[in-house]
DNA sequence: TATCTCCTCGTTTTT
DNA sequence: CGAGGAGATA
């Protein structure tokens, strides 16, 4: 394509985002205004302009989605397709250069990549080793720590002592510091560690550093308010020698702080790259005007934003007012929103283009069960992935244990699957040996076999010659007849055949589809490395569906019509983020609030429900404080903004049962109102399941102070307590 | 060693 | 209410 016909679909401001080539920019890219648009014609600009060649440019995206959309698209516009390009996601790309650098970091190449599950089986084993109580120190919880850390690019000698004073867990720095340890002993890395180790490189050693320097004239960055600190740094160390880095993002939509991202990063960007340009896309091309309008009354109430206004970017006043719809309970909900998909089906918009967006992924449950009443085909997005399945997991242990025999883990994981009678005792040995030697656990089951009791001797045996034979069927059959070859005389086909349950068919069709998958790659390191990398449900297109998914599973996507429910009080905004980090929870949810109304193009309605079932209690709601910082002229409102009802009406021995309901004169269901106080005292003599007996000290409705013989001081609703 | 039952605890999760 | 983990039991 000519340089001419590619700016020309540009409006002016993308424009200026291209064409800025050299030097630091920033675009700030609010929903819909092209951003993916003006990164991907960027590329293309600067290889056109023959400023570079494709090898040359650093593209960094979050997801492979967006890696994989931004490769066929340079491919389009430079028309050929776009190879040899170091296009890809942060971990990716990290992967890529540890592996050319592994013993720089104390690995060989051939390292293993682990996922969440292994990362916390290993950390398990490093605390029950040094006798911890995991039942007062949740591994989940130290890893969370550890991954904070890491987010921040902190090895274990990086740590402060300060930084460990934040943390509850005792001596967390040593357990990092041996989980790091474990990991290089299994020659292993977690996603944190392909960044930590990738920045630690760069800084010790200059010399592998300067190669990068040479080799990359241009870095694009996509989705920049969601970079971790190491992130940061590590584009920071790649960029210093040049300069020409281009970050593109919206501070508005970063909404995943929980992991690590830091807005300040964007926020900063013209103090970090002195003389930056800045460039705002602010008109949207997706959403109509009350949407939009909607969107950005809403945002306006965060504080520290950079600052921008949607605007939309064609002229059409023809839009709908965004609904915002009041509702009984949770099953009404669901109801109206099955009707309204049977409607918007009728104006012949396609299930395709409907969304249900959530705040949480258990919230689809009761969507899900409308829309199978009413025969409407969905699809849960972020659901179970398929490499996540156990049946492919034991498959991909054989796999990895073939190519990297130190691999531990995957050992535990399939040394008695399918049951060979290996028991913890066998195993304890094992590990006991491998331990004392410092060797791996294969090599040491090994010299175990002759000392066991006859049976787990010859399982044990047959096991380790299994995997002697399976090797050398690599050479000669490849990877994919291997791990057929594999699968079938390790007794695991066997074993699914032999199950009952009606889940084993499709266990043993997922098999198939994983041999399957593994004739794309022309060898098993390469086929091992991506399925760590990219862990993502390969949608099988077919037939129309509704999407229901989490509201972070939306982000970056569109849909014609939007569903938003669940607006309410502890759910949206989720009572969590609000205790855990106070404001600024506040504003992230709000942001996903953001998120949610622009993923519309033509119709959102949000609504709440006054009661909802909760650990199977009906407790009633309170509607969202977002739904009071809509602009009124762009939205309508329908159904009763109902009273507030007290909890105490459903709580207790009536909690089955579900909430009575009125019927007004409009039709519309309203609460029953509550007993304007509490029927406790104060001095009055109050028991509570959790808290014990204690005296009441104060009382505001159907709220309580009480002061707790055990438990001290407490505020909590009447309905928890019994006349003491 | 394998299964059963009781108990606890509930967000978001691009890699 | 329901899933997953831990400990008891066959």
């Amino acid at each position: 394509m000519s340089e001419e016909s590619y700016l020309a679909r540009l409006n002016p401001e993308q424009r200026a985002a291209v064409e800025a080539v050299d030097g630091p920019l920033l675009v700030l890219a609010g929903a819909g205004t092209g951003k993916t648009r003006v990164l991907t014609t960027r590329f293309a600009h600067i290889l056109h302009s023959g400023r570079a060649q494709p090898w040359q440019v650093l593209a960094v995206t979050f997801t492979n989605k967006a890696a994989r959309e931004m490769r066929e698209r340079v491919a389009a516009i430079i028309g050929q397709p776009a190879e040899g390009l170091w296009l890809g996601t942060f971990h990716a790309l990290c992967a890529r250069m540890l592996r050319r650098h592994a013993e720089a970091a104390g690995l060989t190449s051939s390292f293993t990549i682990l996922d969440t599950d292994d990362q916390m089986r290993l950390l398990k084993q490093v605390m029950e080793a040094r006798q911890i109580d995991v039942k007062r120190w949740p591994p989940q919880v130290l890893m969370a720590t550890i991954q904070r850390w890491k987010d921040r690019g902190l090895t274990p000698a990086r740590v402060s002592p300060t930084d460990e004073a934040e943390v509850a867990n005792p001596r967390s720095i040593a357990f990092y510091a041996a989980y790091q340890q474990r990991l290089l002993d299994i020659n292993a890395a977690d996603f944190g560690c392909l960044l930590l180790h990738v920045v630690e490189i760069f800084r010790a050693r200059p010399d592998i550093l300067e190669q990068y320097h040479r080799q990359f004239r241009y870095i694009l960055v996509d989705e920049y308010q969601d970079t971790n600190q190491v992130q940061y740094q590590w584009l920071r160390l790649l960029a210093q020698a040049r300069k020409n880095i281009c970050c593109v993002g919206d501070d508005d939509q970063s909404i995943y702080s929980w992991r690590g991202a830091e807005v300040e990063n964007i926020l900063r960007f013209e103090q970090d790259f002195p003389g930056a340009t800045i460039v705002r896309l602010e008109s949207n091309y997706r959403s109509t005007a009350p949407i939009l309008a909607t969107a950005s009354h809403l945002i306006t109430h965060n504080e520290g934003r950079l600052g921008k206004t949607l605007r939309p970017g064609r002229n059409d006043s023809s839009g709908e007012k965004v609904q915002v719809v009041s509702l009984w309970d949770s099953e009404e909900e669901a109801r109206m929103v099955g009707e309204r998909i049977e409607q918007a089906q009728r104006e012949k918009i396609s299930l395709n283009e409907m969304a249900v967006l959530v705040r949480a992924g258990f919230q689809t449950r009761s969507f899900e069960d409308r829309l199978i009443v009413l025969g409407v085909p969905y699809r849960v997005v972020g659901g179970l992935r398929f490499y996540e399945r156990a049946e492919i997991r034991d498959a991909m242990a054989y796999l990895r244990l073939l190519h990297q025999p130190a691999d531990d883990l995957a050992f535990e994981r399939i040394v008695n699957t399918p049951r060979r009678g290996l028991g913890d005792s066998t195993i304890a040995a094992m590990h006991l040996a491998a331990r004392e030697q410092g060797i791996p656990m294969m090599a040491a089951a090994r010299e175990l076999v002759e000392t066991l009791k006859p049976r787990p001797r010859s399982a044990l045996r047959e096991l380790m010659a299994g995997f002697d034979r399976w090797r050398e069927a690599l050479e000669t059959h490849g990877h994919v007849r291997t791990a057929e070859i594999v699968l079938e005389e390790s007794g695991y086909i066997a074993m699914l055949k032999a199950d009952k349950s009606p889940e084993a068919p499709g266990r043993l069709d997922n098999l198939k589809e994983l041999t399957r998958a593994m004739g794309e790659f022309e060898t098993l390191a390469g086929f091992l490395d991506h399925t760590a990398l990219v862990m993502e449900n390969n949608e099988e297109a077919g037939a129309e569906r509704v999407s229901l998914m989490t509201l972070h599973g939306a982000k970056g996507l569109e849909f014609d019509l939007v569903f938003l429910p669940g607006w309410e009080e502890g759910v949206f905004p989720n009572q969590r983020s609000l205790d855990e980090t106070g404001n600024k929870g506040l504003e992230e949810e709000r942001r996903l609030a953001y998120v949610g109304i622009t993923r519309g193009r033509k119709r959102v309605i949000i609504s709440h429900a006054a009661n909802r079932r909760i650990y199977g209690n009906w407790t009633s709601a309170v509607p969202s404080r977002f739904l009071d910082e809509l602009p009124e002229a762009e939205i309508s409102r329908e159904g009763a903004q109902r009273q507030r009802v007290a909890d105490s009406v459903f709580n207790g021995p009536m909690a089955a049962r579900r909430p009575p309901r009125i019927i007004e004169a409009d039709g519309w269901a309203v609460a029953p109102r509550p007993a304007a106080t509490s029927t406790y005292k104060r001095g009055g003599r109050v028991f509570h399941q959790k808290f014990g007996y204690g005296t009441v000290t104060g009382v505001e409705d159907n709220k309580l102070d009480v002061s707790f013989d055990k438990a001290g001081q407490k505020r909590v609703l009447d309905s928890f307590l019994e006349p003491g």
